[in-house]
DNA sequence: TTGTAAGCGTTATCAC
DNA sequence: GTGATAACGCTTACAA
C-alpha cells in the first residue's frame, strides 16, 4: 500500500517526490514547475534555470501515468513482429527501439508467431493500454484489424513490404522485384531449369510477392513454373533441407534453385552437398534477407541484401511524425540490393540449352 | 485536442467510453463497475453478469494510464538484453513475453548492446516510466544499476546465470560447470592440446565463467592453458575464424577447441575446414547454447543445450509472484544439457601422448 | 452488497 | 510571466 516509493538505503521507504515538492522548495507553483519541462520557452530565464535546479536536485521525474492520463499521451509505441527468432526482425527492431528512445518513446515488443489472430489480440491489448504508435510487419492482416485501425485512428506503419492493403502506409522493400531481378540475373546466366522453394503463409505476403516474382520472371521468359517445382516449407533450415531433397527428387535436371529466405537457402545448400552435388557447378542456389551467415557459409550465398536498420529507424520516424500531426508520407520504398556471391554460377553446360530428358 | 477519442467509420469521433457511460447505462454507480472488473469476487453474481453484459456491449475497456495512476501498478515488466540479435535471447524473450501476457502484463524490451552505461539508462528510463518488474540478463551490472534496485526496491531478476552479485536473483544455468563438463568430455576423449576461442566482455559474464570452467577442468588435469591458448574474439562468425586461424598458427598441434558460443564455433570450423584441417579427425571443435544451426552444420556440433524458453517463462513467474507480494525463490538453476553431435572425436593417434613437436 | 466521494500527480485554462 | 484551479478516469475507504 506503500503506493509509488523509494525504499531508502536503511530499507524504510519515503515517498516519491512529486511536482508539488519542487514547486514547494523552489517556491513556486506547480504550473511553473510543469512549464518547465512542458514548455521551457514560455518561462523566465532566470526562474527556469532555479527550477531545473531543484528538479534534478530532488532528482525529480514525473510520473508518466498522471502525464498520460491527463496528456493523452503514454509516449509508447508498439511493435507487433511474427517472431523475434529472426535475425532481420531483430535489427529492424533494435534500430527502432533504439530511434524511439532517442525521442523519450518506449518501446512495446509483441510476437504473432505467424497468427493472424495472435496479431490482432496483440493489437487490441496494446491499444487498451493506450499506445501511440504501432508497427507491423507485412501488409496482410484481415480485416477485423484494419477497422480497428481505422476506428481507433492509432496510426500505424508496416514494414518490409513497399505497400499494404486498407490505406495503410508501409515503408520497405518491393520484394516481387527484387526476385525478378535475381531470376533474371540467373536467366542471365543460362538456367533454364527452375526450382523454388518458399515458406508460404497466409500471414506472410513478403514470401508471396517474393514467388510472385520468380513466376513472373519467368513466365516473360517463357519457362512455366510447374507446380512440383515449388516446395512449401517452414522457415528453417531443417525444412530448405527436406525441400531441396523433395525438388531434386520430383526434377533432378533443375540447375537453379531460388529460395525466398537465406536460412531455406543454406538448409538447401547443406542438403545438396550431402546429395553429392556440389554448389554451385551442379546447382546454384539464392537466398533472400542477407543474414550474418549467408556471407560466411561455404560457398557464400548470392542473395538479396535488405535494409533492416533502415526499416526500424524509418518506422519510428514516421511513428514520431505522425503523433505529432506532422505530414507523413504514403509509404517509403526502400533499395534492396543483389549480393552475388559464390553459390551461383553458369548451368553445366550440357543444360544450357532447353534439351528435355525424356 | 480530442483527446482519447475514437474515430467512427464515418471519420467524426466520439469520445471514448468511460467506467461512468457503463455504469449508467447498467444503473450502478462506477465503483460498482470497478469492482466487477477488480474484484468479481465481492459483486452479487447477478449484479456482476449485468455489468459485464454492457461492459462487453460498449466495449469498455479501462483507460491504462488512469488505472495506474490510482493504482501504483502499471502491469508493465521491463526486459533489458545485450541483444536481440542473439536467437538464444529472442527465444527466452518470446517466452517470456508470451507468459506475461497470459497474466494481463505487457513487455518493454531494451537493449544495452552489452554497454554498462546503456543498461543503466535504459534501466533507469523503465523506473521512471514505473515499470512494475525488470529482467536482466547476466549477472555484472556496475555498482550504480545495483543501488537503483536497492533504492527503488523495483523487483529484479537475472538471467542466463546461476547466480548475481548485490543480492540481485537469478534464474539461469551454471555456465562454469557446463564447460568444465564439455572440457572433461573432451579430455576423457583424450584431448591433451587444447585452445579456447571466448567472447569476453567486461559485463559479459556468462563467457567469463565459460572459460573459467574450461581452466579448472583442465588445470585439474594437469594442464595450464597458456595466454596465446586462449583467443579473444567478439561474437561473430567472421570473429571465430579469424580466432581459429590465429590459435592454430601458434599453436598448430592443438586437438580440441572449446568455444563459449556456438557462432563462434560454427565459424571456427569454417575456418578449420578452409584451412584443410577436417573436423573431427584433424580438431575437435564444441560449442555452446545450442541454436538451431548447430545441429544443421557439417559436421553437426557437439555443444552445450541451455533452457532458453525455460529461463523466460521462469523470470515472467517469478517477477509475477514478486510483484504480488508472494514469496520468491532466491536463484533458480536450472540443468544444462551436454550434446555430443559429430564434431568432436578422439584426437589423432600420434596425439594422444603428450608428445611435444620440436 | 452497493453507493458516495476523495483523491492519485499531472497539465492546461483561466485570471492576475 | 506566473499562480490558482479544474479536470483526466479510475480505485478504494467509508458510509449507508
Amino acid at each position: 500500500m506503500d503506493k509509488k516509493s523509494i525504499a531508502d538505503p536503511k530499507g524504510r521507504s519515503r515517498p516519491r517526490v512529486k511536482i508539488e515538492d519542487v514547486a514547494r522548495e523552489a517556491n513556486v507553483s506547480p504550473a511553473t514547475v510543469s512549464r518547465v519541462l512542458n514548455h521551457p520557452g514560455i518561462v523566465r530565464p532566470e526562474l527556469r534555470d532555479k527550477v531545473m535546479r531543484f528538479i534534478t536536485d530532488l532528482s525529480y521525474t514525473p510520473d508518466s501515468a498522471a502525464r498520460a492520463l491527463k496528456s493523452g499521451r503514454m509516449r509508447t509505441i508498439g511493435a507487433i513482429v511474427p517472431t523475434l527468432g529472426l535475425g532481420i526482425f531483430a535489427e529492424s527492431v533494435e534500430a527502432l527501439q533504439n530511434r524511439l528512445s532517442e525521442s523519450g518513446y518506449t518501446l512495446f515488443i509483441a510476437n504473432s508467431q505467424y497468427d493472424q489472430r495472435r496479431e490482432l489480440q496483440e493489437m487490441q491489448s496494446l491499444i487498451e493500454r493506450g499506445i501511440d504508435g504501432i508497427v507491423l510487419v507485412g501488409g496482410s492482416h484481415g480485416r477485423e484489424l484494419r477497422t480497428l485501425v481505422e476506428q481507433t485512428g492509432v496510426p500505424v506503419i508496416t514494414t518490409y513490404v513497399s505497400k499494404a492493403g486498407g490505406g495503410i502506409p508501409a515503408i520497405g522493400i518491393d520484394n516481387e522485384r527484387a526476385t525478378r531481378e535475381m531470376t533474371e540475373f540467373l536467366l542471365g546466366l543460362g538456367h533454364v531449369r527452375f526450382g523454388a522453394i518458399a515458406n508460404i503463409l497466409p500471414s506472410n505476403d513478403r514470401s508471396r510477392a517474393r514467388l510472385d516474382g520468380i513466376q513472373r520472371a519467368l513466365s516473360e521468359a517463357g519457362i512455366r513454373l510447374q507446380p512440383t517445382q515449388v516446395i512449401r516449407a517452414d522457415h528453417s533450415l531443417a525444412q530448405g533441407r527436406k525441400a531441396l531433397r523433395q525438388l531434386l527428387t520430383d526434377h533432378p535436371a533443375t540447375t537453379a534453385v531460388i529460395c525466398t529466405t537465406d536460412t531455406l537457402a543454406i538448409g538447401a545448400m547443406t542438403e545438396a552437398r550431402k546429395m553429392g552435388l556440389s554448389v554451385p557447378r551442379a546447382v546454384s542456389i539464392t537466398g533472400f534477407d542477407d543474414v550474418e551467415l549467408a556471407a560466411q557459409v561455404d560457398p557464400p550465398l548470392t542473395t538479396i541484401s535488405i535494409p533492416a536498420a533502415e526499416i526500424g529507424r524509418g518506422a519510428a520516424d514516421y511513428l514520431i511524425s505522425a503523433i505529432a500531426g506532422r505530414p507523413v508520407p504514403k509509404s517509403v520504398l526502400l533499395p534492396y540490393r543483389l549480393v552475388v556471391r559464390s553459390s551461383t554460377t553458369s548451368p553445366p553446360k550440357a543444360d544450357r540449352l532447353p534439351k528435355r530428358p525424356r
